[in-house]
DNA sequence: GGCCAGGTGTAAA
DNA sequence: TTTACACATGGC
């Protein structure tokens, strides 16, 4: 059975850094891991355009909107009654802790995260990852799908977080980089339906 | 038309 | 503790 680190480099070698997460400012950040929940990033593009071009992504702006006109903009990631009512959360936590640099710098800010309505373990996850820059590693769908396939190992999400990083050196950028790695391999070829062998850069490390 | 997309909260077994 | 279901739009 191939290992973490033998996939991560196969996966580095083939596909090149990725750079997450895709984002001007660390609030958009946020904003993108709970409109990202269960619906594909090109929705979540058009959300977050919509939100810059009526200058609301940011947490004050956010906050004194009506939640109404928010799940206007945001229709296009779906489920937009809840994550309108999720950013409200998100905004008003945020300037309760007087800015998001405060936020992200809380004592025990998983546990803070998870104490917010609609941050479950992967956003929570993501937002300390990539927003904090803090090494805990995140657990997607295609995390849970490729693990498995791969490795062998059908687990829930702390036991195949566990996985990981026991396997890997506590670094922020191999951690985000390794996620981003497996969401592009989950995209293109480890798919749910089947998979793409055609390609695919660990497919010799694969018992598929 | 069916399946899938960078999940989470709630309720029932 | 596990499983089922609601939440909803958009691309292929």
């Amino acid at each position: 059975m191939a290992s973490v680190m033998e996939v991560y480099e196969a996966l580095m070698d083939h596909f090149g850094p990725q750079e997450w997460w895709p984002a001007e400012s660390t609030f958009e950040m946020l904003v993108g891991a709970i409109l990202t929940q269960n619906v594909s990033w090109r929705n979540v593009e058009v959300a977050l355009e919509n939100l810059k071009n009526h200058g609301v992504l940011d947490p004050e702006r956010m906050q004194g909107m009506e939640q109404r006109e928010l799940e206007i903009l945001i229709r296009p990631t779906g489920f937009y009654r809840q994550k309108a009512e999720r950013l409200k959360a998100l905004s008003q936590a945020v300037l309760e802790q007087g800015g998001v640099v405060s936020f992200l710098k809380q004592e025990d800010l998983r546990n803070k995260l998870l104490g917010i309505k609609g941050i479950g373990p992967e956003t929570a996850d993501s937002m300390i990852l990539y927003g904090a820059g803090e090494p805990t590693f995140v657990v997607d769908a295609y995390t849970t799908r490729i693990t498995a396939r791969v490795f062998g190992v059908e687990a829930d999400y702390h036991t195949i977080k566990a996985f990981f990083e026991e396997d890997l050196p506590r670094d922020p950028v191999i951690y985000g980089e390794y996620h981003a790695l497996l969401v592009v391999l989950g995209k293109r070829h480890c798919k749910k339906s089947k998979p793409v062998c055609e390609g695919c850069p660990i497919c010799h490390l694969c018992p598929c």
